[in-house]
DNA sequence: CGCTGACTTGAATCTCTTCAAGACGTGTGG
DNA sequence: CCACACGTCTTGAAGAGATTCAAGTCAGCG
């Protein structure tokens, strides 16, 4: 059980190995119709470096940008320098959904890492409605997603420590990353400096190093920046550490009233 | 000018004084028929009772709900008890829209005063996708307006200080108002406890007391929350003093890039 | 008239920030 | 190959901002 996620050319059809068709598989299941839908509006792809801007701010953008390969991020800037990340963009993540309905984009989307991304012409999300309202549909599951990823991220902010946040931070990329493939049961690659943790905590660098330290302390995880890299000693400690809910962003089962394991918590 | 809110009666028409309605003249110009379907959808109206629950985290409910009249909060609990306010709903916001998606909602609603809400079947919703595609386009437009507003208050809770984020947020409540036609030039009913602002903005009751003190004695604002009413002294200077991107809520004009004045500055 | 909920204020405490300095690894040019 | 620069991580010490605890005011209401 080494491998940690699953190289696009082990499958055989390339539909498969689409992180955006894995997610949305959490969601419901696509024909082969609908698929082949999807793909034919994929008009050309691009690259970004490192640091590169796949949107700006302020800018109204002339396509949807569905990440492939790499890490992203939301964010926004105070006048004075302050950077707020509001979230990752992950492969299967969509860039410029919402920003489409507006005139300017509300937000900035810049490159983790090396970023390759499908893209939309944004007219043709219109036309999805009628021509395809599962796939509509499924665009719309992902847009409410990505409302409740920031809604929980609010709370974090608002109402958590440092340790909780960072905790729940982690276990949420756990299950984001599970989906599209990408984090076997307990650790997956975490390719972010402790300066992107702190903008997006709402911390100083300072403190995201000794939090982490502490978490590291009370064997709770298990960080190697430098080695990209995050595996989480024990699941259901950490949960219980930082209240964790097992049934967040869990959508793909039916609702357990009283919200209960999900987990495992065997 | 001592009137601050447009009476449902002083409008012939029952459409213009929908509060749903004026917020989507702020995205495009619905036609008649629009407008009748729309009102073919109401099914049934509800009335809340302050502090009674309008959505349950964790539940699947069965209606939209549209505000009409009075104020709500939309908020996370954590496991000890700890809130946190995601937002206000006001007249003219819809409340489980996104929770339709998804087989539990991932937030509550409280009523904050007594709210009274148009209700549609939720179903009705996705058939309106193909019957009347710019209306269910004016519905994802609000849904990614409440989540640029849901962004800026991440910004908020993440980096800004007290004193900023309750300007902000004052600036922000202002224009969202304005929009359904319940605020004047520079003031509005604002019918919230201090633990009500502590919840949102992620700080204690009693710091909630000092930062509040601190704005009226800087003459930015003058706020009596026995009488329910926020003055806001000059917008300019406290949307200087926050860093109130102007332009913020503005889709209803075409993108200035470079964002620059669009309060006036004059 | 006394209860209740909301607002207010002081004092002690704690979390997190800021400033400062040093360690380590990596890539680059001399 | 070494020297140097740069980005990132790490740690200590001082200070600011926010919380907690505690007490007291005030208005509305039964």
């Amino acid at each position: 059980m080494n491998q940690e996620q699953v190289s696009e050319k082990s499958f055989p059809s390339a539909f498969e190995s689409d992180p955006l068709i894995k997610k949305f598989g959490g969601f419901l299941t696509l024909t082969d119709d609908e698929i082949a839908y999807l793909n034919s509006l994929r008009k050309n792809q691009s690259s970004f470096e490192p640091n590169a801007e796949i949107q700006s701010e302020g800018e109204s953008p002339q396509h949807i940008h569905i990440l492939r390969h790499g890490w992203a991020v939301r964010y926004k800037l105070l006048s004075d320098g302050r950077r707020q990340i509001l979230n990752f963009a992950l492969p299967g993540d969509c860039i410029g959904i919402t920003a489409n309905l507006f005139q300017a984009a509300d937000h900035s989307v810049a490159a983790l890492t090396t970023v390759t991304s499908d893209n939309f012409p944004s007219k043709n999300l219109l036309s999805l409605c009628q021509a395809h309202p599962r796939v509509a549909l499924a665009f719309n599951w992902a847009t409410a997603r990505e409302q409740t990823i920031l809604a929980a991220h609010t709370v974090r902010l608002g109402r958590r420590s440092a340790a909780e946040a960072m905790g729940h931070l982690f276990l949420e990329l756990l299950k984001r990353l599970q989906l599209v493939g990408l984090a076997n049961k307990h650790s997956y690659e975490l390719p972010i400096t402790q300066e992107i943790l702190a903008d997006l905590l709402g911390l100083s660098i300072v403190h995201v190093n000794r939090t982490l330290r502490r978490l590291r302390q009370r064997g709770l995880i298990e960080l190697d920046l430098k080695n990209r890299r995050l595996i989480i000693k024990d699941i259901h400690r950490l949960a219980k550490a930082v209240d964790f809910d097992p049934t967040y962003l869990g959508q793909e089962r039916k609702p357990v009233k009283g919200k209960k394991q999900l987990l495992g918590e065997s």
